[in-house]
This record gives structure tokens, C-alpha cells and sequence, in this order.
DNA sequence: AACATAGTTGACAGCGCTGTCAAATCGTAT
DNA sequence: ATACGATTTGACAGCGCTGTCAACTATGTT
């Protein structure tokens, strides 16, 4: 069973090769005529053209290699969704890697993606191994590093500064007149890490001891595990006054636990998560976060690689700090 | 600027171009120093084979084609997280393409998918256009529907009965003693609306009114719709004794409007959800939900296409159902 | 009627790799 | 030293499409 190819449908149409392609490719430069005859027979055959041969005689792929760390996060479904909202209406695949936090796997993903000969690569996150580094930088196409700050972009990057936005969520508590502030995360990926920074920066102007609640065998950031960590502390006896938590899924098991338990938010502890997901204004109590620009990242980083790949003009390492916004709800009220 | 090639690699080494394929692709058929100098070489130059060449000549691309509605519920990020750990240890490459709940956009997915020539495509669903239909029937390869079962699975058919559980949730509701109670959803999309039929038969049996509360403009299952969609209830006055989301999402929001509202669960009022995810377990009070299997549909979704691919044997139009659990928790306790 | 012009169509070669099979090389037994 | 099979290496053609450029057709102009 041999698949259908151009020349079969050219065959059937009466047409030469090319003429089908053009058909199929920019349609206004066949005539009417040929143009119904070679659609009826593409029809008929059932024909699909193939886009291997398309990619390798054009040495066009028209992909756009995107590597996540996740799915199980919905900032990086929003992220993703922005992303193709440009990119596919341009013409262009997306080809979606998941690094599962590992820079292994990341390394791994950008060898797949330079194999399939994508025209761009955007990247969550700017901490990668120094031969992703380097094959990023050699490849000579478009690079954008997105979610973070990084001290040396490979090319074009758009984030905000994480370590900055924990210290700003820190900082509120603090203001709140609260001393026993701790800070509570599943695991320590780089985004994570910096806003522990923040975290402790902030601590130490202000003087307080820092107090961790820290998954001891690292785990995405859900509900469940911050209702984990919350018991855990609780357990041991010692409840801080205010709680960082680097994600809102923990937040809100965190006052889950704490309803379970009796310990009122935000009269007897105040909570304050980070990404001001989407439920977040209508949890019980509403919660405090900060707000990270997620589509506007993905929607940016799109628009920025569609300019790059039409103006042929090789600009390098330009920075967008897109920012973050403190948002106060009821769980950090006084 | 030319992209470096198989033959410049084989030039630098001083070899046949097939034999720097063959240190690439089965190392063993190479004598160790030609396969030293190969590396050596592939290194050097930083060279990275063309997939689509590799593609083509080979006509095995070695990619798997997967179709979602949303990476925006996290139950897709699970059945996602599956098929990579199958199909990816196997060496293909898994390649995902989002269909927004559109049955156009679906069939412009099988298409694109079609012609990047995947060995095999898995779909979440079992509603199709007819040309989406007749292109994965006529594309001889194996197709895997999946979270459903269809009454006419073009091939492999993974899933459970949407209606069943749907109707199993609300008998629960039923057998509780309650008679007001509403069926909750931010969209219909084929899963919800058999689930809606689920609980309309079972309503029926039970000879009880049906009481829809269904958003006016179709919005993804998520904590604020379902918070929404109560609080709009609430505010005409009509509130159940029981309600019957089809997310867990959605039950949440609801439940977390009560709660502001004074509305006590399940003492005044008891919610089930669907698919009894993560947090489901440790929410304030724990929610009562149908387990569904989404892992084991991945997983088990890609086991069966690499042993399709594998075996050669055509085998048409098995079905497969996992089936689902009723899971009792707080949130419907009496 | 001859010619310029724009608009269509086609011939050709080649993108970079791999399957197939033939040639060369090696080690071992005679 | 020779012959043999096993192993390693290479030559060749072709996968299905597109870029380039040449050839052709219809139309209008002088």
C-alpha cells in the first residue's frame, strides 16, 4: 500500500507535479480550471501532502520549538495557550517539550527540537547546562528565555524578577506587623529558589529569623501538598503568624488545613500565595498573591520570535521585565 | 551560513557518509576507532541530524499524533504525562495538538497530524466531523479514542461510560434523600452533556424534577464558574438540597460560595464533583467525586499503539472500559 | 500581421538522509 | 600460504517535495 504522493494526484489531474503543489500552496497563481481539476483529484485521492519532503526541499519547517517544565501547572496552560494564539494563526507549528524540571531533560529536549530544525525556541526559565547554552547560542535562531530575569541572556528574554516579587510578598507581611513569617514550598526549582531569596532578603532587612516549611522530598506545588506541609507544621507545634507560600495551589490547602483545624485566616494566620491563579479572588477567604503576567509572556515571546524570523536583522539579548502586581485580599487583611 | 551536514562529518572523519549514520544510529555495527573519530567529528562541529531527511528517506517518522481539547484541566495534564512515559522511553516523539472543543479545529489537528505522517494517532473523545472520521479510518494506522466509548469506535476505543457515572453520581444524591437536586456545568461539551444525560435518567427513575444549572455563555470547568454559577443561583432564590457538578473544579468554586454565603456543607446543602482530583481528598470539608482513570488511560492508550506498531497484526474495534469509582467523602456525608 | 507583455505551466535538480546490496577487510582454519 | 565465512565499510539510488528558471499561452498594441 503505497501512500499517496504528488505525483499521483498530478497524474490523475493531468497536470504536471508542480502544478499541484502550487495549487496547494498559493492557489491564486493556477488558473480556475486546473486549480478544480487538481482539487477534485486531491479529493478524490484522499491526498495529504507530506511534510517531511515540504521541509526538507524548502528548508523551511515553519516550527517553533516551546519547552515547559510542566503541564500539571496551569500558568504554563495559559502561557502555552497565548503562544499558539499567535503562533498557529501565523502558520506555524508548535512543538511542545516537557522538561519535567530536569536540565537533563531540558538539554535533551533542545537537541530534539534543533533535530527537527525549528526556527525558534522559547524556553521557560534561564538557568540551563552549559551545553544547552551553547547549542541555544550556535544554533543562530531565535532564542527567548521567558518567566525569569536572567543576569546573561542568550538572546531575547521576557520575565520578571522573582526574587524581587518574594521579596515584595515578604515584605507586605512584614508590614502587617507580623515576626514569625515562614515561607512554604514544595520543591526548589530556580523560580522557587529565587523567590526564597527574596524571601530571606526581606527577613533579614527587617531583622526576623527566617522559618522554612519545605518539602523534604521535593513535589510539584498542589493543594494537597500544601495541606501537607500545613499539617505537618501544625503537628510540630509551631504555627508562624504569616505564611509565604511560592504558589497559590499551596496556599489554598494551606487554609484549607487551617479551616480543618480551627485556626481562623486571616484573624489567627494570614496567607499570601503567588501567581494570582484564577481562583484566587473567589476562594473563602479570598486569597492575597501576586500577580504574574503569564499570557502576556507567551503572547509577547510569540510576537517578538514572528518579528525576528521576518526581519532577518540578528538582534541580540534584549531584556522585558514584565512585572508583577501585589494584589491584597481578605487572607492578608487586618 | 550552510547547516552542517552528514557529509561534512563524514569529510572531517574521513569516512562514507553511511557510516557516520550508522555511529548515530546502531554504534555496535561500527568498529570502535572509525565510531571515536565519528564522535569526535559529530562534536567538533556541533552537528545535529535533519529529522525530516531522516524522515523521509526512512518513511518512518517515529511520532505519535495526540489530540486534546485544553491543557487547561489538569485531568488532560495527567493522561498527557502517561503517554509521554510510555512513548517516549519507546523512541517516539509524542506530538500534541490542541482542539479547543472543536470539532473543526479537531479535524484540522487530524490533518496536520496526517501529514507530518504519524504512526499513530490517540484522541481524546469519540465525536468527530465525518471527514475527521473518514481520514483517521482511511489512514491506516492505529487510532486510539479515548475518555469515552463510542457505539462505533473507528479502531481502539479506551475509556468508560460518561452517562453511567453521570447517572451513578446523582442515584447517590438520590439514595441520600434529597429530591431538589441540580446538575451543575460551565459548558456542555459531549463528556458533560452525557453526564447530563446520566443524571436525567436517573431523575427520571427516581420521577424527580430536573434542575439545571448550566452557564448561559459556555465557560471552561474551572473554581470561579462553579463559585459563578452558585452565587447566581443563590441570588434567584433557588437553591437545591444537592448538586451535581461535572468537575471537581466546579464543585469546588460552589463549595467555597456556600461557605461565604453561610451556606453550610453538606449540612445545608451536599455537592459531588467529577473525576476526584488531587485535591478533591483534602478540601475543606473533602469532596465527594467520581474517580475517574486518567493515567491508566494514557497509559494504557500507548501501550496498545506501540503493540499495534509492533505486531503488524490489524486488529480493528476493541473497546476497553476502565470504568470509574463512586468516592464518598464529607461533602455528601449526612 | 507582428510583436511586446503579463500570466500560466512545466523541466530539472537537489534538499539530507537511509535501505539495499556489493565490496573490502579481518580472523581463523586448513 | 590459501581459502573461507563473518564482519565492517561503501556506492548507489531514491524518499516526496520545492526553488529556479525556462517555455508556453493568451491578450492587447502598433
Amino acid at each position: 500500500m503505497r501512500r499517496i504522493t504528488l505525483d499521483d494526484v498530478a497524474n490523475l489531474a493531468g497536470v504536471s507535479p508542480i502544478t499541484v503543489s502550487r495549487v496547494l500552496r498559493k492557489p491564486d497563481a493556477v488558473s480556475p480550471g486546473l486549480r478544480l481539476r487538481v482539487d477534485a483529484a486531491v479529493k478524490e485521492l484522499g491526498y495529504v501532502p507530506n511534510i517531511a519532503a515540504s521541509r526538507l526541499a524548502s528548508s523551511r519547517t515553519h516550527a517553533i520549538g516551546v519547552i515547559v517544565p510542566t503541564l500539571y501547572n496551569v500558568i504554563f496552560a495559559e502561557y502555552l495557550f497565548a503562544l499558539h494564539e499567535v503562533l498557529v494563526a501565523a502558520g506555524f507549528q508548535v512543538i511542545v517539550v516537557n522538561s519535567r524540571y530536569s536540565e537533563i531533560e531540558e538539554e535533551n529536549a533542545i537537541k530534539a527540537l534543533l533535530g527537527q530544525r525549528v526556527e525558534a525556541i522559547i524556553i521557560a526559565g534561564t538557568h540551563h547546562t552549559p551545553l544547552s547554552r551553547q547549542l541555544l547560542a550556535q544554533a543562530r535562531l531565535p532564542v527567548v528565555e521567558t518567566f525569569e530575569l536572567s543576569p546573561n541572556p542568550i538572546d531575547l528574554n521576557i520575565g520578571m524578577s522573582q526574587e524581587h516579587a518574594g521579596q515584595t510578598a515578604t515584605q507586605h507581611l512584614i508590614e502587617r506587623g507580623f515576626r514569625r513569617i515562614a515561607f512554604l514550598t514544595g520543591n526548589l526549582d530556580h523560580r522557587a529558589q529565587s523567590r526564597f531569596d527574596g524571601y530571606r532578603l526581606a527577613m533579614q532587612e527587617a531583622e526576623l529569623p527566617n522559618l522554612e516549611i519545605i518539602a523534604e522530598k521535593p513535589r510539584h506545588s498542589s493543594v494537597v501538598v500544601g495541606s501537607d506541609l500545613f499539617a505537618m507544621t501544625h503537628e510540630r507545634g509551631d504555627v508562624p503568624e504569616a505564611i509565604f507560600c511560592t504558589d497559590d495551589n499551596l496556599a489554598l490547602g494551606a487554609m484549607q488545613e487551617c479551616r480543618k483545624r480551627g485556626i481562623r485566616v486571616p484573624d489567627d494566620i494570614s496567607i499570601i500565595g503567588f501567581h494570582d491563579l484564577e481562583f484566587a479572588a473567589c476562594a473563602a477567604p479570598s486569597l492575597s498573591s501576586i500577580a504574574t503576567r503569564r499570557f502576556e509572556t507567551g503572547k509577547l515571546a510569540a510576537e517578538r520570535v514572528l518579528a525576528a524570523l521576518n526581519s532577518s536583522v540578528v538582534s541580540r539579548a534584549e531584556q522585558i521585565d514584565l512585572g508583577f502586581a501585589l494584589i491584597l485580599r481578605e487572607s492578608t487583611a487586618i
